[in-house]
DNA sequence: GGATTATATTCCCAATACGGAATATGTCAA
DNA sequence: TTGACATATTCCGTATTGGGAATATAATCC
């Protein structure tokens, strides 16, 4: 299985569009077998099981036979660390959103202040 | 340049450990020159500047010349895909965690009640 | 058993990825 | 200019990736 071999890491395994969108269509819809995968998303039967099978081999998903299918479903959890890690820099954004903000009010000040200047100018003149 | 030519999106940028380390030194310490992040990090310096290329290509870290020395900057709200595409699972969380809160709650009931029961029943003995 | 369906695996291939070593480029200082 | 730094780029080698086609495996139905 060479595609596996160093995907031994989620952030590698969802580095992937197909992958995102598989573990997206799985995050609805509790529980899918593979050909309703494969008919979803159009993709070649065997790189779907072979993305499942990335997927699998990180935890991101697990599998039950049920009867001739095998229905996968996605452990949401594993995203986790994922989710940690970029969550760290919310607050930069937050930050960010911050400074926006106050750099808004501030024009928003001289706008007002220079709108009462110049209306005090034609008031007076 | 090899390594960066399919790494043209975010997901497949951060994906790289070495790279979230660089991405994490840059988010504390607002503009790192490369040799710092090589002291840092304890890397050779043509592996970061190489990491750094495929972070710039990405738009998550912008460069100034500064003397003699080039200081990398992260551009933070670059990351906001994967905040956004991870934090759509968010509240699978919070359902498990509900459901981890009700099954710990009926726990307790049944704690409770047997603990009642035996109570009632050494009471009764 | 034999055919059919559902899925996994294998093989082959072109395209990268990443590391290391060497080298190029750019900047400062004397 | 020469030399010392700081950083980027190139070259090379090996490993890995993902796709496609073919095939294997497994369960189901007749």
């Amino acid at each position: 299985m060479s595609r596996t071999a160093s995907a031994s890491n989620v952030f590698t395994a969802i580095a992937e569009p197909r992958r995102r969108q598989i573990i997206d269509l799985l995050s609805r819809g509790r529980g899918l077998a593979v050909g309703t995968i494969v008919v979803t998303l159009g993709l070649p039967q065997p790189a779907v099981s072979k993305h499942l099978g990335v997927l699998r081999e990180v935890g991101l998903v697990s599998v039950s036979k049920q009867g001739q299918h095998r229905v996968y479903e996605l452990n949401v959890d594993q995203l986790r660390p994922v989710y940690d890690w970029v969550k760290s820099f919310e607050q930069h954004w937050e930050r960010q959103l911050d400074r926006i903000k106050v750099r808004a009010e501030r024009r928003a000040q001289n706008l007002a202040s220079t709108a009462e200047r110049s209306t005090r100018k034609k008031g007076t003149s």
